[in-house]
RNA sequence: CGGAGCGUGGCGCAGUCUGGUAGCGCACUUGUCUGGGGGACAAGGGGUCGGUGGUUCGAAUCCACUCGCUCCGACCA
């Protein structure tokens, strides 16, 4: 993409309604767009990672045999009525009334909805168990909407639903998404720590918040040291084996929310002991027969007997993580962006455009990553160096290339690193060579 | 929902107390000089001061109501 054509609203200044890193850094990089309280316009920069973002956990998800469908984002009040969570979910839910004064809502989750396609279409012990999720827009009414797209009003959630037999299975089920969550978050460069949770109005008995440490989080957590090194599970895990060992390794350690975390009962200490503010980007949840039993999902077991399913339900703040990877990765100057979820890989700076050499090696970089089907943004801007490279480390690209007369002269190009600020100087070719080991890896 | 604060060109702000017809920086347009970490000079464009009603000869400024946004606390992917 050409900076010339893209639509990329870049401020210098910091607007006086952001208070918190994350959503200033994605106002001035020209990601979002507020339009009301707690609710936003994604602008292409964001759109892109939020597309990123949702890819990797779509591939996650797809890895674990869950299958993607999408609901709807408007509900009939009816099927909430009949789980009872209609007069449970209080003014947090946004209701609706259409032309013909019948009650809908805005979806906040999907459970009911969900469970009522469940016990409508599957019927035998045969066709389970399953594993359902999707990706969509969610709208929960809060009373306070802050810190920018971190605690939105209308956020995008990935959110996905198990059912299964009996309680074995469904654990098995609560299983892989454990490890699966491990995974996803680990490709985002990010550590995610698995910590006990309440299961609050969902309900249910078995729950774990994933939290990511950030100066900025909204809770204090505390956890053990060991837990910021462990390693997520490789892309060769094999989902239908036993994850038993995997889930104890990882809960094995010590990690609490200030909620549950109890200072004079807390088994570790000191050095070992890790204080922190964290970010929660997932939770999963294990609740039995809650929602079956009241929508009567029930299948047919072999024995000719009706069989209650056993539901479990997960969810990742898709739109929440853009917020939680800044807040965990900036530096002064702008957003880190971890490689697997930056808008653009490359920023290609022309620092003297209308210069016939820089303008024709910047054409030759552009045109070779292009080819290799690159995502790399090239600065084309008729403006001085030291904006564009402001600009561009605003923005976050994790590589920037500068192409300029003093080097050229030498018949070299830059390179710089965006996460600790690395240069090196290439010949043109080897730029050309490097961009293609980039296409590769 | 309790407490606090703020709405003035796209962004950041001054002006409000003490009423006299709107200003600064950045951004934007045009030109010249420049050109490796947000440059200089010159000339421009853009705002019914959140809205409604009131007081007044006159309201960004005073009064009332209202809408929006932000922060702190209690609640949450």
């Amino acid at each position: 993409m050409r900076r010339t054509q893209l639509f990329l609203p870049t401020l210098k200044e910091n607007p006086a309604e952001a208070q918190i890193v994350s959503h200033r850094l994605m106002l001035r990089s020209g990601m979002i767009r507020q339009s009301a309280a707690g609710i936003y316009s994604w602008l292409p920069a964001g759109h892109r990672v939020l597309r990123k973002i949702s890819q990797i956990v779509r591939e996650e998800q797809d890895a674990t045999g869950a299958q993607e469908m999408l609901m709807p984002t408007i509900q009939s009040a009816e099927l909430w009525r009949k789980s009872g969570r209609y007069d449970d979910y209080g003014k947090e839910m946004l209701r609706i009334t259409d032309r013909h004064d019948r009650e809908m809502l805005f979806g906040p989750t999907n459970e009911e909805l969900i469970t009522d396609i469940v016990a409508n279409e599957i019927n035998s012990y045969r066709d389970l168990p399953k594993n359902l999720y999707h990706i969509q827009w969610k709208f929960r009414d809060e009373v306070r909407p802050r810190f920018g797209v971190m605690r939105g009003r209308e956020f995008l959630m990935k959110d996905n639903y198990s059912f299964d037999l009996d309680h074995e299975s469904a654990r098995h089920s609560y299983n892989k998404m454990f490890v699966c969550y491990l995974r996803t978050f680990a490709r985002m460069g990010l550590q995610a720590i698995p910590m006990a949770a309440d299961t609050g109005p969902i309900g249910g008995d078995l729950s774990h918040e994933f939290i990511i440490l950030a100066e900025t989080g909204e809770s204090e957590v505390f956890c053990d040291k060991a837990l910021l090194d462990l390693e997520a599970p490789g892309a060769d895990i094999e989902f239908e084996s036993d994850l038993q060992p995997v889930i104890d390794q990882w809960t094995s350690y010590y990690a609490a929310t200030d909620e549950k975390h109890d200072a004079d009962s807390c088994p570790i200490s000191g050095e070992q002991l890790v204080q922190a503010r964290g970010i929660e980007v997932g939770h999963i949840f294990y609740f039995g027969t809650k929602y079956s039993e009241a929508m009567g999902a029930q299948v047919q077991g072999s024995d000719g007997k009706q069989i209650t399913l056993e539901m479990g339900s997960y969810g990742i703040g898709v739109s929440r993580l853009l917020g939680a990877i800044i807040e965990a990765s900036h530096d002064d100057a702008g957003i880190i962006w971890p490689e697997a979820v930056a808008p653009w890989n490359i920023g290609l700076i022309n620092l003297k455009v209308g210069d016939g050499q820089c303008d024709a090696v910047c054409e030759a970089l552009y045109g070779e990553a292009r080819r290799l089907g690159i995502d790399i943004l090239y600065d084309d801007r008729d403006e001085r160096a030291g904006g564009k490279f402001a600009d561009m480390d605003l923005i976050g690209l994790p590589w920037q290339i500068a192409v300029g007369p003093r080097g050229l002269k030498d018949g070299i190009v830059e390179l710089k690193r965006r996460s600790d600020g690395e240069r090196s100087t290439l010949s043109i070719d080897d730029a050309k060579a490097w961009i293609a080991e980039r296409a590769a890896a």
